[in-house]
DNA sequence: CGAGCGTTTGATCGGTGTCAAGGATCGTGG
DNA sequence: CCACGATCCTTGACACCGATCAAACGCTCG
């Protein structure tokens, strides 16, 4: 284990260790778990709805994200996903895909087969805990998901979406809360806040004027994080991460 | 066990069931978890927002449901939910609660310790398996919740959400999908659809107008589920359930 | 330099929210 | 048994947020 690149399967170490440190040996297992890598295209398809996957995917790097299509053709994003997570535990361990996952930028990924994670979660209880917390720290988000469209007005929608993005990333290691890489379309920013791409470029230029943010290109950049959070209503308990991934938020 | 009464815990058997036959000892060590049985009333908070609970909650009968608070006041109900749930492993696992419960009808519970809950996760990866499927499948349903909140009109909504009550009432034997009582008052139908009371009145009087239910009290008679079913853009590949507990669904 | 995609902006429409008041139902106590 | 209050349902009038339609503009990458 004396390679200088990192281990294909480190990011899943890693985001595993966000509930807790896990022992040497849990981590040797988890970095010794069967699986197959590929490097997939903005826009494919890892899986589709209706599919019955065998394989979970390990999201290694780039960006993905969850869709289900109504029958207007609407799409609604239900999730974002980053490093180190598991983009599909869901469908593979259910057996169904009741939902798609796509491709947001270019992503590495790696298949790891459903039956290797059975086992591991079993055998080594640590690992199955992170595993289950990590599942149930997706149901949270869900939940935060399904209050902020229901309840919320497009800018606090927006707004609380840009601060979950921004904690995320900054615990992935991926960038400063304040100043990211926002890798998403305006049509995409709509379809994970229920609003259409028109109202959220009038909405988000509303908010660049009142001097919240900017936004050139793809890029996020926040005068005053707390602001944001104040106006989208943002409290980061939800999210479930260790104080130390958090620092100074509120 | 030679009880007349049924086990406290049998719900909780019957739930976990759901995914797969469990064996005679597996269903045994569920029975035989420790817990402390409660009744509650109406509207009582089994965990609020805040909390640090130890124990989860079984919901041996009766109806609850999980709720977030807005900053300006507002509720979003995230899940409802019935006999044999367990309504706080996540809560309890995570160790804040993101998010309230509480009693739609009066209730009975079991509190279970959560370290018993992890204990028996481990000892026994069939009843672990069934939990984490079970925490899958809720994850399931917030998304489909969130593609209903976001991307659907408000007749859809109701529509859709009145479907998926009535199987996963059939499911749990409470029920025919055609003709069932609904614990739930306008507003709180209101707060699961993210819209308000009135709108769900002059929604649900309109759906009746064009014969597709009757409501009375709280019971509610669908004249032609399928058609409600088509209505409301209604699949229900996303509950999970199995075949039998379907029947004769599209 | 052109094609394609994403962004920006304007005009108008419509679904849902808001406010307000009256009606039905049910449990409770006199 | 009736009266009362509380809660929930129903309905109307009106306001407004965000959708829709349409067109121009600006990147970015062949």
């Amino acid at each position: 284990m004396l390679a200088k690149t990192p281990h294909p399967l480190a990011p899943l170490v890693d985001k595993l260790e966000y509930a807790h440190v896990l022992s040497e040996e849990d981590r040797a297992a988890v970095l010794a778990l069967p699986h197959s890598l590929k490097a997939l295209e903005p826009h494919s398809y890892i899986v589709r709805e209706g599919d019955k996957p065998t394989s979970s995917c390990l999201l290694r790097n780039g960006f993905a994200f969850r869709h289900k299509v109504v029958g207007d053709g609407g799409r609604q994003i239900c999730s974002i996903h980053m490093k180190g997570d598991m983009v599909d535990l869901q469908n593979s361990l259910l057996g169904y895909a009741d939902h798609s996952v796509q491709a947001l930028t270019r992503i590495e990924v790696a298949f790891i087969p459903r039956e290797a994670i059975r086992q591991i979660a079993f055998d080594r209880p640590a690992v199955g805990m992170a595993m289950w917390f990590d599942t149930l720290v997706d149901g949270s988000i869900f939940r935060e998901w399904i209050t902020n469209v229901g309840r919320r007005k497009a800018r606090l929608r927006l707004a609380h979406l840009l601060c979950e993005f921004s904690l995320r990333l900054e615990a992935a290691g991926l960038g400063k809360r304040d100043d990211y890489t926002l890798p998403m379309t305006q049509e995409q920013l709509a379809d994970c806040t229920g609003l259409t791409s028109v109202h959220v470029n009038r909405t988000l230029r509303g908010m660049d004027a009142d001097g919240l943010l900017t936004r050139t290109n793809r890029s996020v950049t926040v005068s005053d994080w707390k602001k944001l959070a104040k106006v989208g209503d943002f409290r980061s308990a939800y999210l479930h991460l260790r104080e130390d991934q958090l620092e100074i938020v509120q």
